[in-house]
DNA sequence: CGTCCCATGTAAAAGGTTACATGATTTC
DNA sequence: GAAATCATGTAACCTTTTACATGGGACG
């Protein structure tokens, strides 16, 4: 049981979900392709933790609709009492930019460019979602206030992400700058 | 050739580092351990894009030195041009919070809390890389520009997962919300 | 006396991506 | 006619983590 498995247990608690559907809801928080999640479901099945029908339609390929099980909703909660890992961040931007003085300084202005238009991407993706969840979300007894707090997580984190860009261009359209403190821009 | 592997050429362009060093540095910007890092390198040593030569120790083990090589420069160099790609985000944190009204609220506001924590310690951590740089490295002619900025970029995610946890701790104190407009906090 | 830092390596396992494989319906 | 969406699965490959393996010096 890896922390993805996980995901889509707490998923299925939810409503019952096909496996394609799955990885259509985990995606915005956890990236995971269909060849990853299909065995991982598999898997809980023959655990018990899921259980499974399949669902025969006309105009779309039939679909298997998963059900989690007693025995899942105990073992997701057991997981939600043990320690919360953190993920390592990386980002292959950072590895450029700390030897990109053997280029120019026009490949620098057009990663930052480039970058700052994906975290505007993301910023319009995440407040799109946002928009799409129940008004009463935002309070904290509501059952989607989970995905209004992550949502606005990512949406944050996309937003500062353009604050960086936009103080690296500064920067550098400036030439040079009067302090080196990272809160002050 | 993985990023990483990118990633070592490009910090041995300015200094020649031992595997250990080169662990130790790119730690901030790329987590991996030795045991992904040695067999990198003695492959990059085979495909002559480094060289190495053994520096013995008195007080401390004896060390293996690489250098770039003029092939590894121009390696190094072919990749920069490439597109830059940006690395998938996955936070288990993410997973828990939309699934934890299964659990109760007290669980919610100690996630909360050591994750803030947690965001003060990397905050604080990159900070004191930032301070450890020169002060001419705000100049984007400097050669140390990429590693200021790339601090101040992670010093900045930092501080945006700080101002996200307090947000979330209002919004659970107050028990409601006004608006749920992302960047009205 | 135990733990941390230095320093290098290998092996096995787990996690994740890309490619292979199929096939109907809808949309441009 | 081409591409996208829905829908499921397997196989090969690459990346990353954990564990095995060794050993001296410093510090408390």
């Amino acid at each position: 049981m890896n922390i993805l498995s996980y995901g889509l247990l707490g998923l299925l608690t939810r409503d019952e979900s096909s496996g394609y559907d799955l990885m259509l809801r985990i995606q915005p928080h956890w990236p995971a392709k269909h060849s990853q999640i299909y065995p991982l479901l598999s898997r809980m099945e023959e655990d018990e933790l899921l259980s499974s029908r399949w669902i025969e339609q006309t105009d779309k390929p039939d679909k298997k609709m998963y059900k989690i099980t007693d025995k899942g909703i105990q073992v997701l909660l057991e997981w939600m009492y043990t320690p919360v890992s953190t993920s390592p961040i990386r980002d292959e931007l950072s590895l450029r930019l700390i030897c990109f003085q053997i280029t120019n300084p026009a490949l620098l202005r057009q990663w930052i460019e480039e970058r700052r238009q994906w975290y505007q991407i993301r910023q319009d993706y995440y407040e799109d979602l946002l928009k799409a969840l129940p008004d009463e979300a935002v309070q904290p007894t509501h059952s989607y206030f989970g995905d209004y707090i992550v949502n606005t997580k990512a949406a944050m984190k996309a937003k500062a992400g353009m604050e960086w860009c936009d103080w690296v261009s500064d920067l550098i359209r400036s030439g040079h700058a009067e302090q080196k403190v990272s809160n002050s821009h």
